[in-house]
DNA sequence: CGCTAATCTAGAACAAGTTTCAGACTTGAT
DNA sequence: ATCAAGTCTGAAACTTGTTCTAGATTAGCG
């Protein structure tokens, strides 16, 4: 088992390509490439399902998705790009699929629990894909932190969506981002084998609670 | 940067030396092994200081330590064993240290804070080995549970101790729980540049008040 | 259509984690 | 003190992430 060789990586590159899909920022990508980002995206989830985190080897999603090698790198720059950007990309269709289909909870912290639980049994269809997604987001440094940042950010979304907020106060943010890490915490934890299914399903409880403490008086 | 090549690793091995420290189960170790041992953590704490993660590299280890590579190898099976080892060498320190000034605070939750904001100020001396051990353990897979639980428990001692609970509930086990989830994953975010430590403090504090939640008329 | 810059490809090369091997050294028991 | 089993060493080999290079292709433009 290799190990992260980055030390001088990723750095001055021309022009490098990802980064779209919600950000449409640098040149816009022709038909042809976002044909392959989809390929490689496609790839790269597909070898994640089999064998998890090691499973994804650059150069077989170079080769699953009929790209070079030096091509796969310049649409992402590091394998844990890669597999951040397949988060993204599942986090999108998630939070599609969730909207569909609102939690029907009285309260907040219920319909938070439920929404949670929701997705936690949709990774548990394919355990080796949320192992490969999860410990690439908890592993990346610095140089992902945008990329990162945009999974935070979309994951807030959806807690958001399913309190029913539409201008949170800075306390319910607070609560929502202990909530996110717990998620974060407790599916490593339950990836790795350290915790069951139903400990799981009690710690995204226990924290959601912090939800009815943010506005139990409050309107709304 | 190289990858995780393990597929097939870390099976079969004739007799571990690793694990001991805090369960003695195997062989005991003899005094120059014993020496081995600590030289090894001590170069692998050493390298994390000065870089992090990518710093930690096993031929510097090994060369640093005055040992053979195979010898490192069959001390720590993994660059993650070697690291998750390395923080729990240190976490006894820290709780050493912790246990000497209790924390003030009146409620539960205050001291809880408390020592987990000077946790997080010790580490904050040197982040990068905090980068180093935290990623390690996150990052952490299956062949690594029963390092990474000694871990857990450890951490999970320190946060019963500045509750001051003998017996806690079931329900303060999951507060307990959730807190930790909090805490490392909110140490991620820090290390990884896109939280700062106001935004931990404050992630802290906030799911501190779960305590209160947990034993709220209870008595004590 | 013909040109130039950017992009892509195949493949070699490099870095660092991990494994393997033959031989020297220790240890523990006889 | 002596021998077998278990350890340790040094060095090479192997794996997989990452980088680099030279030559094809493609895209956009006049």
């Amino acid at each position: 088992m290799p190990a992260e060789a980055k030390v001088s990586a990723k750095v001055n590159k021309p022009a490098k390509v990802d980064a779209r899909a919600t950000a449409p920022g640098s040149p816009p990508l022709t038909e042809r490439q976002e044909a392959r980002r989809r390929r490689i995206l496609h790839a790269s989830a597909q070898l994640a399902s089999r064998g998890g985190f090691d499973a994804v080897q650059m150069r077989e999603v170079a080769e699953s998705s009929q790209v070079a090698l030096g091509t796969l790198y310049r649409y992402f720059p590091s394998k844990i790009h890669l597999l951040v950007a397949t988060m993204q990309d599942q986090l999108e269709h998630m939070h599609g699929t969730l909207r569909k289909k609102p939690p029907q909870g009285e309260r907040a912290a219920e319909r938070v629990a439920e929404t949670l639980m929701r997705a936690f049994r949709a990774l548990q269809r394919e355990p080796h894909l949320a192992d490969a997604m999860v410990r690439a987001l908890t592993f990346a440094d610095r140089s992902v932190s945008p990329e990162v940042d945009q999974v935070s950010r979309q994951t807030t979304a959806i807690i958001l969506d399913a309190m029913g907020l539409e201008h949170p106060t800075p306390e319910q943010l607070s609560a929502v981002r202990v909530i996110e890490h717990t998620w974060h915490s407790a599916l490593i934890t339950w990836l790795s084998g350290r915790a069951s299914i139903a400990q799981v399903k009690i710690d995204i409880e226990t924290v959601c609670r912090l939800i009815d403490l943010t506005a139990p008086d409050a309107h709304e």
